[in-house]
Order: structure tokens, then sequence, then C-alpha cells
DNA sequence: CAAAAAATGGACTGTCAAGTCCAAAAAATT
DNA sequence: AATTTTTTGGACTTGACAGTCCATTTTTTG
């Protein structure tokens, strides 16, 4: 994988995309390398020059693609968590973006079939908890310091804790196709930020 | 499968039992019908004689397993929120049940290979959770009939959002490793049950 | 006790999909 | 233009694993 031809990285990324939306719209199971290949219109030595490890090789590329795009999709209301109708807005971006997902999380799929344990995927979905809960954090900062979180609230708790709110509401959409239980988780999350603000500001 | 033996009961039983154990230890895709062969002492013919949908209906058979234990193993707190200690002894269950189950999570591994979607796995996952949610609500009104919760708040609202925080905890905690998700969510959910109440009870 | 039904052993088959290989075409480099 | 590197096609190998089949033993039932 020295040098790539402009053509190559294009075929490369190509079997990726392709890949993705396989998965995306099957499931991991449900997609075979061949699947991919069809998809696509490239070759198994294609494949497999541009992905030597293989099958793990491009799940983990895939979840790699994913995990970007989750943020991206956030974006950018996810970064600019200043006042509370931004946090509105941010929170109404999430659900729709979760509501047009449907039932099939291609980031869950993807690193529960490889494993859990797995180095690779482990990374994959770490890196993208840390920096989602350090923007959410980011922005918790900002309320407290223009005075509206009480500030001796855990930026990085009260993040983590909406967060976890965020996927479980995921999680739970997957299997009921509503949306309703992260909007209430997030709304109450949200909701408990500004409950415990200072008298006045 | 009209009639069962009393030790044809129990093989069945072994089998599943046996598959459980497997995909607790090692995950559904490393899992195959001759592991839990080995590891049950059992062979094909039997497999198939008490399973005739074959894998899927084991798999199935082994969330249904899995799903009832989730709710077991948080008696008898859950049935019985009936005061603030009683609810921060149940979650002090919660967390230590998942704590100890470490960073596999049997009913997501199986459901999700099953496919969301799949009508079977889908009704055991719904069913789950209704109950899960039921439960948490009849503690919430409970509180709110003897005036430590605020009565304008809807129960099963507020049981699906706790339910979110729970569900996205753990799955937090299945790539991380760490509980710390999970308690700070629900220590939160608690919270804002508690926030809202009337002035004094 | 005899007949029927259930339980068991384990070899066998078929399929499917991952991964290998080599030769040919296209592109880059000199 | 010649040579080297990259890209591509697709047949082939290999292994694993779900599922089938039938003969045999054990248990139940009348």
């Amino acid at each position: 994988m020295r040098s790539l031809t402009r053509k190559g990285a294009a075929t490369r990324q190509r079997i990726l995309e392709g890949a993705a939306a396989h998965i995306r719209e099957h499931g991991v199971a449900a997609t075979t390398l061949d699947d991919v290949l069809d998809r696509t219109a490239t070759s198994k030595s294609q494949l497999f020059h541009y992905f030597p490890g293989g099958r793990e090789e491009l799940l983990l590329a895939v979840a790699r693609f994913e995990a970007d795009r989750v943020l991206e999709d956030q974006r950018p209301q996810l970064g600019d968590l200043t006042s509370w109708p931004a946090w509105q807005s941010w929170r109404d971006k999430v659900v729709d973006r979760y509501r047009r997902q449907g039932r099939l999380c291609p980031l869950n799929s993807v690193t529960s079939h490889l494993g859990n344990g797995t180095p690779g995927a482990q990374a994959v979905v770490t890196e993208l908890l840390h920096r989602w809960q350090a923007e959410i954090a980011t922005g918790v900062r900002h309320m407290q310091d223009i005075g509206e979180i009480d500030p001796g609230l855990d930026p990085d708790h009260a993040a983590g804790a909406l967060l976890a709110c965020i996927q479980g509401g995921v999680l739970i959409q997957m299997s009921s196709g509503q949306t309703t239980h992260l909007e209430a988780a997030l709304d109450m999350g949200i909701a408990h930020l500004r409950a415990g603000r200072p008298p006045q500001a």
C-alpha cells in the first residue's frame, strides 16, 4: 500500500462506501464480500489488494467511516452549544439523524460482529465516544461560564450521562423503531442540566 | 415437540444453557453448533430434535432465556421501589449486575446477530423493555402516591427515559469496560425524579 | 410383555463464502 | 520506447459449519 494511483484510491473508496451502504441496508451478517464486489463492480483481487486483511480489515474501515459520520452529522450544532436554543437545536438534529437511520445502526452492527473486545473495534468506538463526550462537555462548560448551569456540576460527568442517554435511546430505537425513548432521555438529560442552575444570571 | 420425557426436557435444557454459557463467554459469532454439542455432551440429532429450526431457533431460545434473567437479576428490588433508599438499592443492584456481566451482553449479541428486525428477536426485546419500563413506572407512581415525586410527571415517560439511561450506560460499558457511564446516567435519572418533587410531603 | 413413541449417536452431504493465485491490462517512471 | 509498478479479472482452493439421515437404544404406554 505504498503508493496509490488516483484511480486506485477511487477504487478503494468505492469498495469502502459500497460495503458501508450494503451494511446499512442489510446488516453485517447479511453482507458477504461477493455482495460488495457485485455492488461496486470490482473483483476479489481488488478487494484484497486494497484491504489485505480481508473481511476483517474492511469491516474495521467501515466502522471508522461510520464513526466519522456520526459526529459530522451533528454539525454544526454539536460544536456550538452556547445557548439553550442551541442545545434544543442540537437535540433535534440528533433525533432526526437517528430517525433517518432507521432500525439498523451500522456502527453497532459492525463492532458487535467484530467483537467488542477486538482492539481495533474498541479503539474506534472509544475514540468516538471520547470525542463526542468532550464536545458535549465543552458545551456544558460554556453554559457554566455564562451562568446558565450550576458551576458545581462536573462537566465531563454530566456529558457522560447525557451521552449514555443518547446511546440508550438509540439502542431502544433499534428494536422498537421509535425515537420516543431517545427523545425522552435527551430531554431529561438537558432538563437536568438546566434544573440546578443558579437563581438568576 | 408433542410430548417431552423428563429426560428429554433435561437434555433440551442442557443444550439451551450450554449455548447460553458459550455465548456469554465467546459471543454469538464464535459459537457454532458443534461448540454447543461438545460442551453439553449431546449430538447433532439431539439438537435438531429439540430445536427443529436449527441454529436460529436455538439462538432465539437463548435470547428468551437471557431476557428472563435480566429482570430476575434485579429482584426483589425492582418490584419494591417504594422509598428513596429502595431506589438506591435497586440502582446498586443494576450496576453490580452489569459489572459482573462484563463486556459481553449476550442478549444484545444474540439479537444483533439474528437481526433486530427479525420478528422473533424483536418480540423478545420489546417485551423485555415493556415489562422493565412498566415495573419502573409502577415505582414512580408509588413515589407519587406518597408525595415524593411531582404528580405532574408522566410515570411512563419518566420510566422510559430512565430505561434509556440504563441501556446507554450498558452499551458504553460494553466497549469501555467501565460502569462509570451507567452509574452517572442512572444517578442522573433518579436525581431527576427527585428534583421536581413538591415543596414538602 | 409387546408395541409404539421418544431419545440418541454420529457419519455424511451440500453449500457458501473467505482467501489464494497467476496472468493480463493499464498507468507511471526512466 | 522500454521498464517497472500498480491495477484488474476471475477461476480455483480450502475449510467450516448448518443441516440431513438412518440405525440403535431407551423409555413410555396399553
